[in-house]
DNA sequence: CGTGGTTAGCTTAAGCTAACCACGGTGCGTTAAT
């Protein structure tokens, strides 16, 4: 059947967006694909939709659970029940009878976490998979190397499955960051797809303050006047937290904060009602955004710096899904240079840890090294539990721990070679922070310094940035209003609300502001 | 860098202050002990 049949018959589209044909033809063809298309440019698509023309069973690996579950509902909605998603979702029973079953599905969702247990790996095995996908797979260079580990092994379980062809998809990735994933996946020739990372309807303002009070300030400015929802970023919980409750009281809206240190319930309630239109603005840390399919985002505003590019356009991506206008502010002050280089030092052990933790090591050959010994080894050090994972994973690469027990090894060469190895990945980050830091500082188009990160010429676009003019008002709660009267536009969430007899925000919020 | 918690040390001995220091952000899976 012809590719744009079963897009309409299957999916209800007429055309394909984007990239998507060319990348459905080349998995079609048994290749393995990188693929790099903007955020909210349908992804899923590329790897759906072979499923219907013959590449099935698929297994796709995807970085959170709420995203997994996402994907399973959608699939499930849209008439498809043969998906399953294994993960800490399941009971143990319930993934008992799942891997039992596992031969039924079509589509089978997995965290890497997963994919190191045993059982579910022999399961996973006697399947003969049409096509891996790695979902997202910036992660793989973005935490493999220390937060998530298992993001690291999916090369080698990929060898394990037998080798299916492999899709890789993202929305950020430097040339750097693409070689890495290509790389760590075991590639080979891969047909690359990649495409601008620009998003033209983002315009782009960087403002630089003298103190955190500025920045405050500068938030109720902004949260008040701009046309939301909004997404407003902080490095720490409790200036999401703080800030949520401040703004709430200062009439913007209903307000909510969002971070890791809430529990799932709670977590689940906030995207849902920030989806529902329900609030106005979410302040978070970086644990809010990926997979949040919102297409009316007007704004994203930095109050914290995000520590690479990559993290930067992930974030602001959030905005415009919808193709409308919409806005990027980042507020900068000189003391935000400490919080990204005190991650960075906390998330890598240091010179001092290692050489002790592998004396350590080297004294209790034969015996078991597993994750439960970081309370007895790895808490007097210092090390926190990502310096911790990090060491761990070291020593498996070097061989020196294999199947959780230490084997006999070298111990000033390994020491020295993993010293030098975390030196310079250390020295990565810092590098990739430092250049993010100058293009904050810089005094040239902004969306120029960002897309020559990617790799991508200039553009000339209109509105683009503050360093090339920029008019706020047409980003202001009131404009937006006028606009839609002017050109006579009726907005149907409106219309339906007040069919429905539905006080909206927007208009609560005028009596009590 | 800024913040928040802890503690030493002071003095109308219970509560205050100043000095000091640790910490700050991402998620998976799993299990032992009530």
């Amino acid at each position: 059947m012809d590719l744009t049949e079963i897009l309409y018959q299957r999916f209800g589209y007429r055309n394909f967006r984007t990239g998507q044909e060319q990348i459905i033809e080349d998995v079609l063809e048994g290749r393995d694909v990188f693929a790099m298309l903007p955020t909210g440019a349908g992804k899923s698509m590329c790897y759906q939709l072979p499923v219907y023309a013959g590449a099935s069973p698929v297994l796709i690996v995807s970085p959170l659970v709420s995203l997994m579950e996402d994907q399973v509902q959608q699939l499930k909605s849209s008439g498809e029940k043969r998906v399953v998603a294994l993960n800490s979702f399941q009971d143990f029973e319930m993934r008992r009878s799942t891997l039992r079953n596992l031969s039924e599905y079509v589509f089978i969702y997995v965290s890497p976490e997963i994919l190191q247990n045993k059982i579910v790996k022999e399961t996973l095995k006697k399947i003969r998979f049409q096509l891996m996908v790695i979902d997202e797979a910036h992660c793989i260079s973005q935490w493999g190397h220390d937060f998530r580990t298992d993001y690291l092994k999916l090369g080698d379980i990929r060898e394990e499955l037998g080798r299916p062809p492999l899709l890789a998809l993202t929305a950020t990735a430097t040339a750097e960051i693409r070689e890495d994933i290509i790389s760590q996946l075991h590639m080979s020739n891969p047909s690359c797809h990649v495409y601008s990372v620009d998003r033209p309807n983002i315009a782009i303002k960087l403002e630089k303050l003298n103190s955190i009070e500025e920045k405050v300030k500068a938030i109720h400015h902004y949260a008040n006047r701009l046309q939301g929802p909004g997404i407003i970023y902080f490095s720490s919980r409790s200036w999401a937290d703080k800030m949520a409750k401040e703004l709430e009281s200062c009439g913007v809206g209903r307000v909510a904060s969002y971070h890791a240190g809430l529990d799932q319930e709670d977590r689940l309630l906030i995207q849902q009602q920030f989806l529902n239109d329900e609030l106005s603005v979410v302040c978070s840390t970086n644990a809010f955004g990926m997979g949040i399919n919102k297409r009316n985002i007007r704004y994203v505003i930095h109050f914290h710096p995000p520590s690479t590019f990559e993290s930067y356009l992930q974030e602001i991506g959030r905005a415009g899904r919808d193709e409308k206008r919409g806005i990027a502010i980042h507020l900068y002050t000189a003391e935000d240079e400490f919080l990204p280089l005190s991650f960075i030092e906390s998330e890598l052990p240091n010179h001092n840890q290692i050489s002790r933790l592998m004396n350590n090591v080297s004294t209790r050959i034969g015996k078991r090294l597993t994750q439960k010994q970081y309370e007895s080894e790895g808490v007097p050090l210092g090390l926190t539990e990502t310096a911790w994972r990090y060491i761990y994973h070291k020593l498996e690469v070097h061989g020196i721990v294999q199947n959780d027990v230490i084997m006999n090894f070298q111990l000033d060469d390994k020491i020295s070679r993993i010293l030098d190895e975390t030196e310079r990945r250390k020295n990565e980050k810092i590098v990739k922070w430092v250049r993010f830091k100058s293009w904050l500082e810089e005094d040239r188009c902004r969306r120029k310094g960002l897309l020559e990160q990617f790799g991508e010429l200039p553009v000339t676009i209109d509105p683009c940035c503050d360093y090339c003019g920029l008019t706020l008002k047409r980003y202001d709660k009131i404009t937006a209003k006028e606009e839609k009267q002017v050109e006579g536009i009726i907005d149907w969430k409106d219309e339906l609300s007040r069919m429905l007899g539905v006080q909206k925000e927007e208009n609560s919020e005028k009596s009590t502001g």
